[in-house]
RNA sequence: GAUCCCGUAGCUCAGUCGGACAGAGCAUCGGGUUCCUAACCCGAAGGUCGGAGGUUCAAAUCCUCCCGGGAUCACCA
């Protein structure tokens, strides 16, 4: 027996026990177990009022009259081999409790023995496809952007690790206006300069100049504000409000407030109609899809460089693909898919020669514009094209786009007219949608270069563990310092970032950076470490197998050894359900309950194994290196590598 | 205006496909080391689950309305 057998071996009692006493079988297929809140009352529990209607009395009497029952079952079938401990009824609820020497027995030899404990454990194995990061090329990344990766990474490691097969995938978004922004910029300001001789990243570098022509487009606007044209767009507008009745006749004392409002909104309008940085701008993206020699050139030179430091940051994060592709090289694709669509019938060509699809169709309002009347390709062309182009190349059974919630609707369009075009794909696509990382004073804003800078982060938590371990340590080798703080810094960060459900939205204090104590990638590694130390106190782990591990393990039974043993136990489901809501925050959660109990145990003055002897001591060390074992495994699923030494 | 997400302890968040007394970490207060790493352990205090109705044997969880915060509704990405 192992521990994934322990559930349908009770089921299979449950029913037969059920049927006994005529309860339909569409209502025995309605009971589940479930987990009584408390520990104490036992490792699994029927509910019976679902029973009631059919046998015509309480719950509480169905309970204590179907415990009896049970027990009779049980006796009678002798493949359980004294698994079960105590029947008992309890109010509403039927309790089950597992007989704990056996329990920790059939628990812990899972643990150690099976390869991958608690993986493959999916219904079927399908082929997954995970698109995450999908950066721009015109700045560095931030915690925003750190979020996105690990938490791409991750799914991608638990879909694995649960019995998929998996293509990580990045779409980089090398082309556009943004990209265009930046290397004016750079042609103004900073000409033949590059990263090495600024010493700065490639990407840093880059995004330094985004800022730049963001602080000449300010100035460029400032000036602008006081001309006649400005003073007209102003009137014209105040005008329409006044007729629209959204603006008295005279604006009084209330002018300069609702100038300013009306020049901050007119912003994008001032860079598309009037700006000359901005008209240089889309200039350069004219040209750049002319393919003029000049401009492509500086654009290659440039995201070079920007690709090059995001390898870096990339390969610190623990972050990789198999695929990557750009948008340069995809952005046409789609086109002639619309163009098919529009020959089915199913979009429709306006007037002016665009092509777009009638939201009212699926339900939704208004169109989606697929083709612009210039005959060029949007954002969602490209989608449509590079998700039926996966399909064909892959033979997907999902794909997943992990993105920002801020596209929730870009995703439930593309979604919907992509199961009119191909009806197939309906339920193969996914949106993992994520909440956005807020500082305290509101949303990071790349273009003012108000972020939390991914590789700054990295770096500040490098240097606070690296100050822990030369507190802890008087000698030390640098390089082992080194190590050690490398690892304790990020999984600190990992940890924290992936410690949230992903849909929610995430306030992050840099001033109250991120913490080692408590509830942290730290507490885990900690955790993982003093077990390592125990194996080498000991001088080695026992090797034991047959008889002689079954006595070590059936020695163990205190409260504190099997509140280990449970956790353990429910490790294979919890990935079942990590990998089912696509959440690594079951699995951060996870390792800090497996350790808190451990850490609870170890501290407990009865349960030294060093002062211990005999089979229990052997048993509380296979105990500890089964919670070592699933505790390295866990934490790679989150992205965090561990240390035998703290 | 419409649609979607969120509102739980002082703070940051779990719990939201209905079930047993609403949980954790941090912060606060009190305790623990002649002993395997104190990045630890044990304990205390802290909550009208935004509000009001409704459905149900049972609601933080489902439905309706209201209040508050965020996002989206481009021939941008």
């Amino acid at each position: 027996m192992n521990i994934r057998d322990i559930e349908p071996h009770l089921a299979a009692i449950r029913d037969k026990t059920l049927r006994e006493v005529e309860i339909p079988e569409e209502a025995i297929d309605e009971i589940d177990f479930e987990k009584p809140p408390d520990p104490e009352m036992g490792d699994l529990a029927i509910p019976c009022y679902a029973l009631a209607p059919h046998l015509k009395k309480p719950p509480p009497e169905i309970a204590e009259q179907l415990a009896e029952r049970l027990e009779a079952t049980a006796e009678d079938d002798d493949s359980d081999s004294g698994l079960i401990g105590t029947i008992c009824p309890n109010g509403p609820y039927v309790n089950i409790t597992l007989a704990p020497s056996r329990l920790a027995d059939v628990v812990v030899t899972d643990a150690l023995d099976r390869e991958r404990f608690g993986g493959d454990v999916v219904e079927t194995s399908e082929h997954w496809m995970i698109e995450y990061s999908a950066p721009n090329t015109n700045k560095p990344q931030h915690l925003g952007h750190v979020r996105n990766d690990l938490l791409g990474e991750s799914v991608a490691t638990l879909a694995e690790f649960g019995g998929h097969d998996v293509e990580r995938v990045n779409l980089i978004n090398d082309r556009g206006i943004h990209i265009c922004k930046s290397m004016v910029a750079y042609q103004i300001d900073g000409e033949r300069e590059t990263p090495d001789e600024a010493g700065l990243k490639g990407d840093h570098f880059v995004g330094h100049y985004y800022v730049r022509f963001n602080e000449l487009i300010d100035d460029e606007y400032d000036e602008w504000k006081s001309t006649d044209e400005a003073e007209r767009e102003f009137r014209d507008w105040v005008e329409r409000e006044r007729e629209a009745d959204r603006l008295p006749d005279e604006l009084g004392e209330q002018e300069p407030q609702i100038r300013e409002a009306f020049f901050e909104s007119f912003r994008d309008n001032y860079f598309n109609d009037y700006s000359e940085l901005g008209e240089r701008a889309r200039d350069m993206l004219q040209r750049w899809e002319e393919g003029d020699d000049e401009v492509l050139e500086l654009w290659e030179t440039m995201n070079g460089w920007v690709l090059d430091g995001f390898d870096e940051t990339y390969e610190r994060l623990g972050v990789e693909f198999d695929h990557v592709y750009y948008e340069s090289n995809t952005y046409e694709l789609g086109r002639e898919i619309v163009e098919q669509g529009l020959e089915a019938g199913l979009f429709e060509r306006l007037d002016d020669g665009a092509v777009a699809f009638d939201l009212e169709e699926v339900g939704l309002d208004d169109r989606k514009i697929l083709l612009r009347s210039d005959g060029t390709t949007v954002y969602m062309t490209q989608d449509l094209g590079t998700a039926m182009q996966r399909f064909e190349a892959y033979d997907l059974d999902q794909m997943i786009y992990v993105v920002g919630d801020e596209q929730d609707y870009h995703f439930d369009v593309l979604f919907r007219i992509l199961a009119e075009l191909e009806p197939e794909l309906e339920g193969k696509l996914h949106h993992l949608s994520y909440g956005m990382v807020d500082l305290p004073e509101g949303k990071m804003k790349s273009r003012e270069g108000k972020v939390v800078d991914a590789d700054d982060l990295m770096d500040e938590m490098h240097d606070l563990a690296e100050d822990a371990v030369r507190d802890r340590y008087e000698t030390l080798d640098e390089d082992e310092i080194e190590r050690r703080a490398e690892r304790i810094g990020l999984a600190a960060l990992t940890y924290h970032v992936l410690d949230y459900n992903p849909r929610t939205n995430v306030q992050f204090d840099p001033e109250e950076s991120i913490d080692f104590q408590g509830r942290t990638g730290p507490y885990c590694l900690y955790s993982y470490a003093r077990i390592q130390s125990i194996g080498r106190r000991v001088g080695g782990w026992p090797d034991l197998d047959g008889e002689a591990r079954a006595e070590a393990l059936q020695a163990l039974g205190t409260d504190r050894e099997m509140e280990v043993v449970r956790h353990l136990r429910n490790w294979p489901d919890r990935i079942e359900e990590a990998v089912r809501d696509l959440d690594p925050s079951e699995i951060t959660e996870y390792v800090f309950e497996l350790s808190q109990s451990f850490s609870s145990l170890y501290n407990d003055p009865d349960h030294r194994i060093v002062d211990l002897e005999g089979p229990r001591r052997d048993g509380l060390l296979l105990l500890a290196r089964a919670v070592g074992r699933t505790l390295e495994t866990a934490l790679d699923l989150i992205g965090i590598d561990v240390l035998e030494e703290m």
